[in-house]
DNA sequence: GTTTGACCTTAAAACCAATTTGGTAAATTG
DNA sequence: CAATTTACCAAATTGGTTTTAAGGTCAAAC
């Protein structure tokens, strides 16, 4: 389960778990959850159907596997993002922009926000609320570093979390689902602006 | 067509119309567009189907009958706001609230924007397109007289429209499609609160 | 000018058989 | 024993057909 615990024959088992998750990444990316089908991505790997099973519980595991690992991709490009020694105001401009060119790249994802206006993707919620949860915390950090240091002016950071973290979800609906992510950028980046000027400390 | 014009007998007729209109207005806010049947509507006004026929080309024509109605409610609560003698600060915070407000009733449009992800509802475009040109101009309107006064300070006062109508139509989202108008009224004020000091002139 | 009711056409629902697919477990391999 | 296969089941999906229902039309009637 843990990497750091890998020995010779569980680093194989590692392997094959990646090259599965890898192409059922692809299949997924592709033609969707439905319409994947667990014999495909046997076939496609030269294993027999049971094999996956030997791997994981079922269909739905694997996908949410998948899309863990899309979102791993963005934390890990926001907590670079994090890392760096920059002012809080520079570091949640960064965080927007970064975070929205690599939440873009999320094929996946996206599909099962799209599909749950439709039927009901249950089973990827935890690592929906996981991601949140990392978030609010994250930008939480900012909001409070960047008080103290009298960058933000903020009354009660709580709620300028809610607030962004809503405005971070909503405006996921029209940039991707709908595929105006490269239409909109300079909007996104003037929308940050504005919103930052609101958020920052008004100079005396 | 125009009411000013209304004679005895058009009178009538406008107000079989109006009949019409508000029963369809029932039934599709009840059962929404598809499982409404035009048999329902006219059994319901103790009419033959054709009836309605006579008034309108058709279903579609019904429907959009209806949600335009809609949209005219939050037109005149809007209207109301922008005729009033306030500041410009004040009439787009007053804009904000009104709208969030009058939007949450039309139960109508939001069933339509919800099937926008399985089907499309083309044939209500041309309402929309009309009401966000109407809103449009009208933010521009805000904008520019906020920038005159000195309320705003603001480069591009088109980039801004664009910004707040795109924050204005993703956020009705998880507002109303999701059903969160009531759990987040609060955050609807603090984010206008924060964009707009984004948009105020800083205080020197 | 309105309304009706019979009528047409097409789209949706209901049905059912055939097939596919997710999932399991015993057997097999190395 | 870890990893994989094969054979198999039950449930879901698909494809095609029939039936039904619903949108829309029109001549006649009020």
């Amino acid at each position: 389960m843990n990497p750091a615990f890998s020995e010779n024959s569980q680093s194989d088992q590692e392997s094959i778990r990646d090259k599965i998750v890898a192409t059922a990444d692809e299949f997924f990316a592709h033609y969707g959850f439905q319409k994947t089908t667990m014999d495909e991505i046997a076939r496609k790997l030269h294993k027999a159907k049971g094999a996956l099973y030997y791997y994981f519980k079922g269909k739905e595991e694997l996908y949410t596997e998948v899309i863990k690992r899309e979102i791993d991709t963005v934390r890990s490009a926001l907590n670079e993002v994090i890392r760096q020694d920059t002012d809080p105001v520079a570091k949640l401009e960064n965080y927007f922009t970064v975070r929205f060119k690599a939440l873009n790249q999320c094929v996946n994802y996206h599909e099962t926000m799209k599909a749950d206006f439709r039927e009901s993707y249950d089973f990827v919620n935890p690592v929906r609320e996981e991601f949140e949860q990392y978030e609010r915390q994250e930008i939480k950090n900012i909001l409070s570093t960047g008080k103290s240091s009298g960058h933000f002016s903020l009354s009660d950071i709580d709620t300028s979390v809610d607030v962004i973290m809503i405005l971070l979800n909503s405006i996921e609906v029209p940039l991707y689902l709908k595929g105006m992510y490269n239409k909109y950028q300079n909007i996104i980046f003037e929308m940050t602006t504005i919103l930052f000027d609101g958020l920052k400390k008004n100079k005396p």
